[in-house]
DNA sequence: TCCTTAAAGGTCATATTGACTAAAACGGGG
DNA sequence: CCCCGTTTTAGTCAATATGACCTTTAAGGA
């Protein structure tokens, strides 16, 4: 691990980012947040929020700085992990520099604001760009495919999709994230009937919202559960 | 993402190297492969295996690399898969270095051979240091902690079991390593039925291997599948 | 008042799970 | 050569979970 050689011509020093791929469901639709970059390379190309980490912050400050700086987003509130390393020494034309991909979510978020280090931020939606592997600068595309299979296997066996919601949400509003998510409908009842039975998924506030039309939806808090057991499964990995 | 600025203040060359988690199981228990370090800082310390990511390599060739210079070990054949990327601008005494942590996991291996980076390599049981924070050299045992996490998780839904099996194996081999790696009991005759409902996870050979005492054993292989539908939850996830 | 809509609650056949029992197939000792 | 311990393999059964439905409730609007 980490030793000498730090002076062998073998080893040299890299510049270490970090790049978010940041979503949220507006519209019955699942978006990201992207920049149009503002310098070479890739000027002008959509990219993922994300920049150099400075000399004393964690990596998960560096993130959470960059989003702020290029897009206006307090991410202190959104839920944010890490995704991974990206390090082919040929993804960014200047040389060698690793990025650390992070994947946060959250509810409906404001309009981003373009910040200094990009033209503009703007959500943009995942399905219009999902084919396409040079949509986006770099290797953005990779990190945004990699994080999209990650939330959708995450909200299998986590109460993640909370955190695509507000701080009280119904129960239909919570399915239209799964079914958002994942592309797929389903059941009202059955669902309920899952997500109620899960110990600690959520928990009622006891008030309750009026939908556009119909029957007024009781509300729901995130309950103090984190992995839920059994998992909710998705269609397409019990299919197989 | 990665912009201009490099000549900024505030950002800093980062070292990057490649740490690794190797895991074997010998003897019914889990073994991790650790190195004694040979230089400061935590001279003559264990730690896990790992170096500098040179100039032209992938983060992955670099963690095969330096495994190989360090315990001898070809990873070529073994499960490998990246567990996250530590940067704590803390973690090393002697500046910014940011490691990308691997996983690897493997068949009961070849006993190490000390490479020249460090003074040995040896495997080492896991149960024997899970408790103490500061077993391990830099923050290695935080990384130690959340590969167990990641392969005790992925063991669930994922067919990575076979990997830590021979190219053919038993039904009580394959139990075993769930045995090993959760550290509970599963009851034989269900975990052959879940198995063997599985569709793609293991195919038999149509050889028996005789146990030291009782009736032979039919052989497996590993399957075409890699996702377990449904999955194979332990107790643990279940109970809650 | 009646209609539409969505939430909420229930039914039912089927599948899966966990705990358990039993049969089959070996080697070894008398 | 037959009993014994051991391990694999097979099967039973009650409890639970699942998927596909159907029904009732509670709102707003015509």
């Amino acid at each position: 691990m980490d030793d000498w050689l730090i002076d062998s011509t073998e080893v040299e020093a890299s510049w270490v980012t970090a790049d978010l791929a940041i979503f949220t469901v507006r519209g019955g639709r699942l978006m990201v947040l992207l920049v149009e970059r503002g310098v070479e390379p890739y000027l002008g190309h959509p990219a993922l929020p994300g920049g150099y980490v400075q000399k004393a912050e964690t990596l998960r400050e560096g993130a959470l700085r960059e989003l702020w700086e290029e897009a206006g987003i307090d991410g202190s509130r959104l839920h944010l992990e890490q995704l991974g390393a990206y390090g082919d020494p040929r993804r960014d034309p200047r040389g060698r520099v690793v990025t650390i991909a992070y994947l946060a979510l959250g509810p409906d978020l404001p309009a981003p604001v373009g910040g200094t280090d990009a033209r503009h931020a703007y959500w943009f939606p995942v399905s219009e760009l999902a084919d396409d592997p040079h949509a986006l600068a770099f290797d953005h595309m990779d990190i945004l495919t990699d994080a999209l299979e990650q939330i959708r296997r995450k909200l299998e066996y986590t109460a993640v999709a909370t955190a695509f919601c507000g701080e009280s949400f119904t129960l239909s509003e919570l399915r239209t994230v799964y079914e958002v998510v994942w592309g797929e409908h389903l059941d009202p009842s059955n669902f309920r009937r899952k997500v109620l039975n899960t110990a600690g998924f959520v928990q009622p506030t006891g008030d309750q919202r009026l939908p556009a039309t119909g029957r007024p939806a009781a509300l729901y808090r995130r309950g103090n559960a984190w992995l839920l057991s059994p998992p909710l499964l998705r269609a397409a990995g019990k299919a197989k």
